[in-house]
DNA sequence: TTAAGAATTTAGGAATGCCTAAATCTAACT
DNA sequence: AGTTAGATTTAGGCATTCCTAAATTCTTAA
């Protein structure tokens, strides 16, 4: 039987997957919020159950089975977070945490009835792609904002959606999916970045850049 | 912290006690599918938390705190059983499991929004009444059909939702909460009941007219 | 009034999922 | 190669929620 917790940490180990082969203990400690030994003690059950692969200290990776698991979890979540904003009317920076505890809830039918009330849609509120049934999701490594260089432009792709504070703020910058951004400068010693959004102009910190995923803009 | 499991026991316990004073642990046990040693220890700890009281061998009363919770979880279920059915799509016997799983996971603000799309309704779509808010939830005692005399006619007041196989049958008979039904005849020794919903008879064995509950029509 | 039978509680145990502290392993630098 | 810092695992524990089996208490009917 599979749990909730072992949803979310599979969850967790597709996702810091991506780019990587390996993800190690601690990562996926520090990325649930939980000791390092309680990370070892599920991924030798999860191991046992065939839905990763685990050599001692060597790191994980999730097999064909726990991929599957993940991906159903991950289009869970962010069909959710679509269907919270637009059909339920809530705003994009609590939408994280509902669908947080949803996903593991729901039903296929429940997770079907979204996907039909959205029009099968493919990303969600934060520019997340959403994974179809059953096809696997590959998102791009896009590079964030904080690498475009002065005096160029860029379309967000997506924003990272943990910290609600961070996206009340995205908001009131205009630093939506899709947007056009234009760094006019970059100050120096890890200053703030000038940039140019919907013709303001805005100081930002690279800690906010840092969370922004952006393509270069094609002109 | 109030658990799931603890949410589950005092939803419980509040249907079970319309009517009566107290609630046997035995009760509780056959409607949660639990052991009466389960419930026992349950108990104990839902009185030492002040959530109901409880003397041994006595029987269980909510007290106002745990009445308020209960209210709180049935709010939910409810709300939930009537936005999967009016605005997903849901057909009516599959949405009780969901809002089982559901009703312990959604925030305030989520119930809420389902209460406002809903127009702030009343009635579940099985009949039962939507506990308000903050106010409390008082069931009428309906008789249920079993106990109708033959000839009479009564209205569908509410149906039992738990069994999704009865639900689908209600439907093909049109036992839905407001339809009117007339008791033409009741075959001995426990026998079939004899109905006309409209225009059209059934004979329907008494498990099922055990589950509809209904108000004698006003003629 | 007592003795069976039913209901309830106690006792002991299992699984899950987390923790801290201690032990062990890896890798990097002299 | 030896040391050491950091990462990882093992060991031992705790809380939750369930179970079965045995003991206890209540009820009722002879």
């Amino acid at each position: 039987m599979i749990t909730h917790a072992m949803e979310d940490y599979l969850k967790t180990v597709y996702l810091l997957q991506e780019g990587q082969e390996k993800v190690s203990t601690s990562a996926i400690a520090q990325q649930l919020e939980v000791s390092a030994a309680s990370v070892t003690g599920m991924i030798r059950k999860l191991a046992a159950m065939g839905l990763l692969n685990y050599a001692s200290y060597q790191g994980v990776e999730l097999t064909e089975g726990g991929k599957k698991i993940a991906q159903e979890i991950i289009r869970h979540h962010r069909l959710l977070e679509l269907y919270l904003v637009e059909i339920m009317g809530f705003t994009w920076d609590k939408v994280h945490d509902e669908a947080d505890k949803l996903e593991h809830v729901i039903s296929e039918e429940f997770e079907e009835r979204m996907s039909e009330a959205l029009g099968h849609p493919t990303t969600d509120p934060h520019g997340h792609a959403i994974p179809a049934k059953d096809g696997a999701l590959q998102e791009i490594a896009y590079a964030t904002l904080t690498e475009v260089d002065a005096g160029s432009s860029a379309t967000v792709q997506h924003v990272n959606d943990n910290d609600p504070e961070m996206l009340r703020y995205f908001d009131q910058l205009g630093l939506l999916p899709g947007a056009v951004v234009q760094v006019v400068a970059k100050e120096p010693f890890n200053g703030p970045l000038r940039l140019k959004v919907d013709q303001t102009e805005h100081f930002v910190g690279r800690e906010v850049t840092g969370n922004v995923f952006v393509s270069p803009q094609i002109t």
